[in-house]
DNA sequence: AGTCGAGGGAATGTATATGATTTTCGTCAC
DNA sequence: GTGACGAAAATCATATACATTCCCTCGACT
């Protein structure tokens, strides 16, 4: 047993998520309570909960008297949630950037070193996960602790049903980095937080941008370009 | 029976809020799943579902083995709550603003002059609502659904556990209405995205500020005022 | 080919047992 | 008499097994 202290239906969530994350279940994936259930040795009710506190989450969707099965993250979706998540962390990143201490800085700073490093045997899961560790290294001290719920909520679903955007645009790390390295000296110098605001959403527009015309070189934000640019 | 076509869990769960909404629960309430689930003649694991739901939406809190109650809004948390949602919101509305037709400028025009005429006999929770209205019709056409549900999830929590704003800063209304005039015009001129959302997020800060210096004169929400004013 | 109906599979809901937490109450010390 | 400690009981959440209901599939019949 994983942990007795646990309860069942906490235990079936961790399991349920945990296969998620290592895509064991892939998007589209059926989940079955009874099955499930009978694999954890437990009866459905627990696992039922499981699924719709995960349903909760849009990790998984549900259909009354059908079933469970993994969210799908078809492009609009994930489009939407990346600008969600522009929004709110330049938001919290503004906000956190008076709370800073040195050494906050001095880790992040530490961690772009390291992905300065890596772009030569270039691993987008690796790096992306260096790239999440910075940007929560800078937004997580907002003293508005709802928007960095927001972020991290938003971020890691993504994070589990999708592939790092650096697999679909490698070329894009190494003006990332920059840029960070950018957002750094602007937080430093204690400079207007609407100005640390506006570096980061570019910073992370700009990301999602270069996805966009890699992948979809037709298809905008809903916007004219021109519009995008400024949001 | 309130309709047989739902299942017993949704109308568990419509009945609870329901009674969270007309203030029958107030916050902090005992939820204890046998009395709901005999009150509506039925098991308990639709109510415990239901519950879990709504903690999910943060609408009520929950304790292993002890259970839910209504969830308390402390000031922090309405804070919070209230800058993110117009972090959001004036982003998602700055991002409508190209999608809104000539009608629905109109009808948003004619929302907030029926609160104009409201200003004579103010009632807080009529004004709150037509609010709630008037902004709504502006951010809901925002072709990233996913910042429309975010800021829907945040208000409306806030309108079931809470007083409006007003209640607390009647003041305010008369400076409100007239920002609303203000931000359609922007809206009408086609002004620029980033133009409009600090239209808009500065209203909603207004708001936000004009009560915390009502209610609580020595504080702020965690930095600097001259800062506050930037975002 | 299209519709109706039977059957299987899976979710939803009930009744009941189990287990944790809180409260109550009685006893003992001060 | 008052306060505190501990045990027992009541309360309520948690989990199980079983029953029911619903949806989908597949095959027969028109």
């Amino acid at each position: 047993m994983t942990d007795a202290s646990l309860s069942k239906s906490q235990r079936a969530y961790d399991w349920i998520k945990a296969r998620i994350a290592t895509q064991e279940f892939t998007p589209g994936y059926r989940l079955v309570l009874g099955t499930i259930a009978k694999e954890l040795d437990m009866s459905v009710v627990p696992v039922r909960e499981a699924v719709r506190q995960l349903e909760a989450e849009r990790v998984v969707t549900f259909e009354r008297n059908v079933g469970a099965r993994v969210a799908m993250v078809d492009d609009s979706d994930y489009r939407a949630t990346m600008q969600a998540v522009s929004i709110v962390e330049s938001a919290a990143t503004a906000l956190a950037s008076r709370s800073l201490t040195v050494d906050d800085i001095r880790q992040a700073r530490s961690v772009n070193e390291v992905m300065v490093r890596s772009l030569d045997r270039f691993e987008p899961r690796t790096f992306s996960a260096l790239n999440q560790e910075f940007h929560h290294l800078l937004y997580s001290r907002c003293p508005n602790h709802r928007l960095v719920q927001i972020v991290d909520a938003e971020w890691g679903r993504m994070s589990h049903l999708r592939d790092s955007i650096f697999t679909f645009v490698p070329g894009r790390a190494a003006e990332s980095v920059k840029e960070h390295e950018e957002i750094l000296v602007l937080i430093e110098r204690g400079a207007r937080l609407e100005d640390i605001e506006a570096a980061v959403r570019r910073h992370r527009t700009g990301t999602l941008a270069a996805y966009l015309v890699h992948e979809h070189p037709d298809e905008t934000l809903g916007l004219p370009i021109e519009d995008e640019a400024r949001l």
